[in-house]
Formats: C-alpha cells, sequence, structure tokens
DNA sequence: ACCTGAACACCGTTCAAGT
DNA sequence: ACCTGAACACCGTTCAAGT
C-alpha cells in the first residue's frame, strides 16, 4: 500500500463492503461503527460523514440487500424454463437460500423501525414485491395458482418464504428439509383449480 | 414502601417484568441490564446473581414467551368449537396477534444464538410445537388438510403465521389485511381433497 | 446467599479543529 | 468537502468487599 492519503477517497463503499461481511460473520449485534473504522484505518468519528448514525448504516445495508435479493430472484425466475411450478420453485430457493445464507442482512432488511422504513428500503424493496406480484399474476392467468386478490396471494407466498427462512435459521426446521418444506409449499399454492 | 431491604428479595421476578415492558415498548435494542436494575432499585451489579449475562436474561425472556404463547395458543384451540376451519384460524389468529403485539419478543424467541437455541428455551418451545403437531393430525384424519408428513406440514403452518407477522411488523402488509391473509392460509391448507 | 462500588474495556454521538 | 482528537454519556462484565 501506499501512504494513506488524508482523504480516504471511497470510505462510504469500503465501511458498507466491510459492514455485509461484519454481518454475515458476527450477525447485527456484532456491528460497530468504531470497528469498521478501526478496519477502513480511518478515525471512529470519519464514518459520521457518509452515515448519519448507526441507523443510517443500517438502512444503506437493508437497501443494498433489497437489491441484490431481487437481482438474485428475477435470476432465478428467468432461468427457471417455462414451467410454472418450477419458477415458483425457483423464486422460493432463491429466497430461503439468500435467507438463510444472509440471515443477519435479511432480519435487517425486514426490521420495522418507528414508522416503517425510511423511503429509500421503501423502494429496494419495491422491485422485489413487484417481481412477485408479476409471478402471481402470471398464475393465475395460467390457472396454476388460485384466484382473488394478487397483491394477497403474493404476500402469502412472501410470509411462506420468510417463514420458512426464520424456522431454519433458529434451528427449529433441519437445514436438510428446507427443499422439502419448499415443494410442500409449492405444492399448496398450486393444488389445481377447478 | 417501607425502607427497602438489602436484600431484594424478588429481584428476578422484578427484573424478567420489567423487562418485558422494555421490550414491548423500546425493543431488543433499548434493553439495557443497568437500566433495569436503576428501575429495581439495585446496584447495576445485583443482577448478575440471577441472570449470568444479558444473553442469560433474553433466553429466559424467551423461554417465558415461549410458554405465554403456548397457552394462548391452546386456550384459543379450546375455544373455537367443533369446526375445522374455524379452529385453525383460531389458532393462526392467537399466533398472530401475539408476534404483533409483542413483535420484539417474538424475535428473541427465534433468535438463533450460536448453534440453536439453549435446551431450556428449546423444551419451552416444544409445548407450542406439539400442539400444532396434535392439530395437523387431527386436520388429516378428517381429511380437511393434505396428506403427508405431519410434522413438515406442522411447520409450513407455522412458518405461514410466522411470516404473516413478520411482513405485517415490517410495515409491508398493511395491518388491516391480517386478517384477510389469515383467511387465506387457512383456505390454502384446507383447500378441499379428492 | 445476595448485593454494592469501583474498575475496565468497550460503545454511539458530538464538535471544535485540522488538511 | 472530508477527516481527526478529545470529550461525554452510556454500555456489559468482573471482582473484591460488604450484609
Amino acid at each position: 500500500m501506499t501512504d494513506r492519503p488524508y482523504h480516504h477517497g471511497r470510505l462510504r463503499v469500503v465501511l458498507l463492503a466491510e459492514a455485509e461481511r461484519t454481518l454475515r460473520e458476527q450477525g447485527i449485534e456484532g456491528l460497530s461503527l468504531r470497528d469498521l473504522a478501526r478496519q477502513a484505518g480511518v478515525s471512529h468519528a470519519a464514518p459520521r460523514r457518509h452515515f448519519a448514525d448507526r441507523q443510517a448504516l443500517l438502512n444503506a445495508l437493508a437497501e443494498a440487500g433489497f437489491a441484490r435479493l431481487a437481482d438474485e430472484v428475477c435470476a432465478a425466475i428467468d432461468g427457471a424454463g417455462e414451467d410454472y411450478q418450477a419458477r415458483l420453485r425457483a423464486v422460493a430457493t432463491a429466497y430461503v437460500h439468500f435467507a438463510t445464507r444472509d440471515a443477519a442482512l435479511l432480519e435487517l432488511m425486514f426490521a420495522a423501525k418507528n414508522a416503517g422504513p425510511p423511503d429509500a428500503v421503501r423502494d429496494a424493496s419495491e422491485r422485489l414485491f413487484t417481481a412477485f406480484g408479476d409471478l402471481i399474476v402470471q398464475g393465475q392467468k395460467a390457472g396454476t395458482l388460485p384466484p382473488g386478490d394478487p397483491g394477497r396471494l403474493g404476500l402469502l407466498l412472501v410470509a411462506t418464504m420468510q417463514g420458512i427462512a426464520a424456522l431454519v435459521t433458529s434451528g427449529r426446521a433441519p437445514a436438510g428439509q428446507v427443499d422439502a418444506l419448499i415443494t410442500d409449499a409449492v405444492a399448496l399454492f398450486t393444488r389445481s383449480q377447478r
């Protein structure tokens, strides 16, 4: 390394990357602004220029988390072929895998601070939820999903995946059963209509 | 008040009660051992006799939480009459209401610390899960629920409720829609077999 | 057996001052 | 525009000592 200049230059992005790693390894409790500053080689007050307080850092992490989750879910849909059940299973698998690999991040993404999440986080989550909405509408048109308010059915689908992830993360459901649970859940949603 | 004696006498139970209240009002972040000690009128080191560290207090809260949730769920089953859908809806309603009223407590109950929860917490949660298991078996015998491993179906049911609660708590699902979501979920599970 | 008081090593947050 | 260093008010945890 050359001599570290007075101006770090990319402090914000470094802090975020380091925070994401710490979050994965130590959980949300182990995340400290002072520690992040130390790891980045700046004074403990430096992060303040980029994140007004600890919560602002957490919000930025949540925002990035939603963006990445939406990417992964959309990629799963795109790569799943035409069969609707397979598409649904691919989405659920992507979601639950994200949730178990980055459990602390997901917790943070869905943490309700005060009166709902700030706008930036909300906007980032929007893309994910509309992807789900589209998938639901598509399934209803094909007659594979039951009729009814697609928004509500989408929420129910997200809730199911969120719940499966919560049970696995907390050790109440064996990790080896997650695929079976997803299959069961998909079967529940797509049971033949008439 | 009479002069506070040197020995508090019921410090443990007072700390737990105060902690549960703080948890509801301030969330898990706002829970401090030193603050609890202050509110109980003892020195900051006094709680240490009853809870080895902060995590031990959280575990005790989780344990009590599971006991209360099991009580409320069992009471809901008992008071719901004979109709199976009504029983299922009553259970789901009781669960989700608990989850939204004591969101921070539920989060704590399902927090995965290290390699799964300690035995005491696990035991306390057992009663809840067996109550669910029994309800599932009953529904399968009556032909109201789909066949298959009742343990897995029970997990899926818990996951669904847990997920609905998470979405409502985080403000992603409107609170006014919780009853509709529960009804949808119950309908999904009990869709007529053949 | 239970509680106190001082001590230690951490936090987040603030703010004048430096570059 | 960005960072530093000192300061403040908090934490959890430990431990000798008190009752």
